[in-house]
RNA sequence: GCAGGGAUGGUCGAGCGGUCAAAGGCGCUAGGUUGAGGGCCUAGUGGGUGAGUCCCUUCGCGGGUUCGAAUCCCGUUCCCUGCACCA
């Protein structure tokens, strides 16, 4: 046996594996498999999340390799991106939280730790640990191709991308919003944050509502229902401001001051306002030129947006109970004096919902159980009510610019108009308060200026990108769907930066290119990789690039000519790339720009060819998570478990694009599984009294029909596990190659078991098994390459297991009858069995009679009609005068039309002497005499009319 | 809301028109092995019947197509994931 947490075993092979250069591809004239996994970002430990990711490629190319395909499965570092320098910064903060993730879930020594306040460092500390785990886990991956995205020759293969598309008019200049913090001055991911992961950015319109030449300018996300406006609410027990913005004067919150400035270019403030003593005061609504009072509401929040509100009380929830309120206020009416003012109004309707009467909002509350305006649950009555009347909403009647158009049209169409006609703007703000940054700073929404795009919303590009998934194989496929939408339905992307490691945008050097845009046609870069160590990145330059991918004839360089011409031919044997593999959060971004970019740069012969898209990884039914410390690192597993059951655990436990679980019980079960795999190889050198040696196999004529019977099984093993793999189900291969596989060889040992004794069987018994082991190894090996080598290495196999051939299935070897004749004796022994229960009693002898032969004839005549048609059974048997006793034929057809059609039937089957012998096994299983009669010459109480082809009849006593 | 996926036995999870009371794992029960335990091996694991290889109920819920449906169609309820500047 193998002890799979030895980890010499390991190495030893991993060595000699290295030392062999098996795994480094060069061109050649074989047909070639090009396949790539995302580069990680590695900005921590490699946990067993990140194993499957990197596991299902190494299998694949693995058998592959096997199948006599030059496959090529490179690996590159993901460093591009920003949050490393938040965690250097962290780090040299000595922030706690960041020092212990870094301690005690990544498992950084401590004097390393203390270097991690350089972001280099940290992405160099963390590739070569990647690296290293990666050689641990046995991957086939060819490591001269490696490289880091920061690497001189890389950032010039991106210029040279950028400019590609910046030529095809796929670049534009504009301006976005972002998360961003004052304190830091820089813009902030989720990392980054506190507080407030995942929040979003939304947009709200700003609506100017005129006030002797000022502006109260309130925000709302629907400006459709200004038509139904009827007051202003601003909050009195907080600050509120003038500013001037661009000649203007505006009236807004003191403390959305903070969140807008970062969003509108020259915006100054005046001075301070009094809000209690704009209580009272009239503004004109721009769109309806109504004259609106100003109320007081505590439900105004002066920190969101601008923290002036106008009142729908008709369509939205808050309106409605903060008018309510206020008009049971005794004390607020009186102190403003506005008693009779408030009495007056009454909500108006805009919208018209099917469902609903005039005034939504009052339903709504009622619904919901709203008590005031502090209640917890108005958010959700206000979110219901949005959702619906955005959703089913029609601007009601009276509103004679827009009536009858959905809400989603009519909003877009007002907005339209406020803005052009300068009555309205725009402003962002969180989904969700509060965003806090690491630093303790509250966060911002910032509209950052000039910055670039790129234009996935250009129709020609869309185009291209469709065009080229049409022609790619999605896995599964269920998500090619998912990518047309994703293509439809991507806007123009921000892609670049401000802060972060990467490349610098080539004409406009104070941007950097972002990560989710400098990672998607590098797989061409791989073809060219090992080239690089040996030239000077100063001299490659577009004309390099556009001739080694383009076929541009442009390059004009000092390259020696023969070199580059190998460059060249390298690139033109590898691409196009035949799988890109990725999780399946990005089909929505990274791999849909995958597509746009080849699509855009590449002509069509080199666009990828297919997608394998990747489940997440739970741990215990939990989720996998490095911020929560809630993962198990891959370093760990492996000295736990061993290489090869971390592998096969990654690989068994679910299909890759379906989450996997990481159990530590189900993982001792795989454990097990793979020792008594290894320990195949002693049991057989048992049975065959000496050891084994694959050089003198010859399988020859095989006699006994249970040994028929394996073979059969273990071809149709090996064809089905072929062709899961072909699809990258690694769990049915597995099922395939290793569960069930075991399972025929424990039925198999079972069947054998009595006969051992006898020489003769012995010997045959010994061949099948060692034709079976033989190929079992070779199926195993793309799983548990090291236990497989050892195996392979003690039986003599020649060379390594990881090159020899993948074992192809012999249809000949496949015989249906010999499954058939196996499956008629586990019955008969399943129907003794349960016949011996029923009567509870041990038989002495077992009688067995084989159905005789007119009834195998109506079972075909059966057959042949197809459906349950006793009549046509019946007509067509007696016509052909099988049997005498017509009533019998007539109990038969009746009995066996139902049957008939579920049974595989295969033709006939010389049962007698199937179950002859087997009759050693049968005794042996029953515990009893058993004997099988040709024709029933001893049958005291009739049971042989009880025979049917495949089943025969039972008297037992 | 939009898009995609799903609902199967104690549980995880196959199956996607007949061979389905439904693979396999885990769990549980019994027997064997063992000094004990673990591990391993064997059998069982919806209900009934109790001399016959059968019958009944079951694959979210309700209808339908078919000789036949877990599988196909329609409706319905519930669940999960993504919706962006984050790699």
């Amino acid at each position: 046996m193998i002890i799979l947490t030895n980890h010499d075993i390991e190495n030893k092979w991993q060595k000699k594996w290295a030392e062999s250069q098996i795994f480094e591809s060069d061109p050649d004239n074989r047909e070639k498999i090009f396949l790539t996994v995302a580069y990680p970002y590695p900005s921590g430990a490699m946990h067993i999340g990140h194993g499957r990711t990197y596991t299902v490629p190494d299998v694949y190319a693995r058998f592959k390799r096997m199948q006599g395909y030059n496959v090529l499965f490179p690996m590159g570092w993901h460093v591009t991106g920003a949050p490393v320098i938040g965690i250097a910064k962290r780090i040299a903060r000595k922030d706690q939280w960041t020092l212990d993730i870094y301690k005690n879930v990544h498992k950084v020594p401590e004097e390393e730790i203390s270097k991690f306040t350089d972001p280099e460092y940290i992405v160099k500390y963390f590739s070569s640990e990647y690296h290293q785990v990666m050689q641990r886990l046995g991957y086939s991956i060819d490591w001269r191709r490696e490289f880091r995205t920061t690497d001189p020759h890389y950032q010039k293969f991106i210029e040279w991308q950028f400019r590609q598309l910046e030529s095809k008019g796929f670049v534009s200049k504009g301006e976005h919003p972002v998360k961003y913090c004052p304190g830091c001055e820089n813009p902030v991911g989720d990392h980054d944050l506190l507080e407030g992961e995942g929040v979003g950015i939304n947009e709200l319109t700003l609506v100017k509502f005129e006030m002797d030449g000022d502006f109260f300018v309130a925000a709302t996300f629907r400006p459709e229902t200004l038509f139904g406006a009827t007051n202003l609410w601003i909050n009195p027990d907080e600050e509120y401001i003038k500013v001037d913005m661009h000649g203007e004067n505006w009236i807004i919150s003191k403390k959305s001051y903070y969140n807008l400035v970062h969003q509108k270019k020259g915006i100054n403030v005046l001075e301070d306002v009094y809000a209690p003593g704009m209580i009272g005061k009239y503004v004109k609504n721009p769109l309806t030129c109504i004259e609106h009072i100003i109320l007081p509401a505590s439900f105004v929040d002066p920190e969101y947006a601008s923290g002036v509100v106008y009142s729908v009380p008709a369509h939205a929830p808050a309106d409605y109970i903060a008018l309510k309120d206020l008009k049971e206020n005794e004390e607020i009416l009186e102190r403003y004096k506005l008693k009779e003012k408030v009495q007056k109004i009454q909500p108006i309707n805009v919208v018209t919902l099917k469902g609903f009467g005039k005034f939504p909002a009052a339903e709504i509350i009622e619904k919901f159980g709203v008590k005031n305006q502090q209640d917890e649950k108005l958010k959700d009555a206000t979110n219901e009510l949005y959702k619906l009347e955005h959703a089913k909403g029609i601007m009601s009647n009276h509103i004679e610019d827009y009536k009858d158009l959905s809400v989603q049209k009519a909003r877009d169409e007002i907005i339209n108009y406020l803005l052009e006609s300068d009555k309205g703007d725009l402003m962002h703000d969180f989904a969700e308060k509060p965003v806090i940054c690491r630093c303790g700073t509250k966060a911002v929404v910032k509209i950052l200026e000039d910055q670039w795009f790129l234009k996935y919303s250009d129709d020609k590009w869309k185009k291209l990108a469709m065009n080229c998934l049409e022609q790619e194989n999605i896995i599964p496929p269920e998500v090619r769907a998912n990518f047309e939408y994703y293509i439809g339905w991507l806007d123009d992307w921000a892609c670049s930066r401000r802060t972060g490691l990467g490349t610098k945008l080539p004409w406009d050097k104070q941007w950097l290119i972002e990560p989710l845009s400098d990672s998607t046609i590098y797989m061409a870069y791989y073809a060219i990789a090992k080239y690089m160590k040996d030239i000077d990145s100063d001299k490659l330059d577009d004309s390099f690039f556009s001739d080694v991918y383009l076929n541009a004839g442009s390059y004009s360089g000092d390259i020696d000519h023969e070199l580059f011409n190998e460059i060249k031919n390298e690139f033109d044997y590898w691409y196009p790339l035949n799988w890109r593999l990725s999780a399946k959060d990005l089909v929505g971004n990274h791999l849909s720009f995958h597509i746009f970019h080849h699509s855009a740069i590449f002509p069509e012969d080199k666009w990828p060819k297919g997608i394998v898209v990747f489940g997440m990884g739970l741990l215990e039914g939990h989720k996998m998570s490095s911020s929560k410390g809630n993962v198990i690192l891959l370093e760990d597993a492996i000295k736990t478990h061993g290489a090869d059951v971390v592998r096969l655990f990654l690989m068994a436990s679910a299909e890759p694009w379906q989450d996997f679980d990481w159990r530590e019980k189900e993982l001792k079960g795989i454990k097990r599984r793979i020792e008594w795999f290894s320990e195949f190889v002693e049991r057989i050198a048992e049975i065959s009294d000496s050891s084994i040696s694959l050089k003198s196999l010859e399988l020859g004529e095989i006699q006994k029909s249970i040994n028929k019977w394996l073979l059969s099984q273990v071809n149709m093993r090996i064809k089905d596990a072929t062709e899961a793999l072909e699809g990258f189900q690694t769990r049915k291969a597995l099922q395939e190659a290793l569960f069930l596989f075991k399972k025929d060889i424990d039925h198999y040992f079972h069947r054998i078991e009595h006969e051992l004794e006898n020489h003769e069987a012995r010997e045959e018994i010994s061949i099948t098994l060692i034709y079976v082991l033989s190929n079992w190894i070779r199926l195993m090996t793309p799983f548990t390459p090291h236990t497989c080598e050892e195996m392979w290495n003690k039986i003599e196999g020649e060379g390594f297991v990881s090159c020899a051939q993948w074992p192809e299935y012999e249809p000949d070897l496949i015989d249906e009858k010999v499954l058939k004749a196996e499956e008629i004796v586990q019955g008969l022994a399943n129907d003794i069995k349960e016949i011996k229960k029923i009567t509870d009693r041990q038989p002495e002898k077992i009688h067995v009679y084989i159905a005789p032969n007119w009834k195998l004839k109506v079972f075909e005549i059966a057959k042949e009609v197809g459906r349950p048609d006793i009549g046509q059974i019946m007509g067509r048997s007696i016509k052909l005068n099988l049997h005498d006793d017509k009533k019998e034929i007539a109990d038969f057809a009746k009995k066996i039309a139902r049957e008939v059609t579920k049974t595989k039937y295969v033709g006939k089957i010389d049962e007698y002497s199937i179950i002859r012998d087997s009759l050693d096994f049968l005794s042996h299983e029953l515990g009893a005499e058993v004997i099988v009669y040709e024709d029933p010459t001893y049958d005291p109480q009739n049971k042989s009319r009880n025979a049917m082809p495949y089943k025969p009849a039972i008297y037992i006593e």
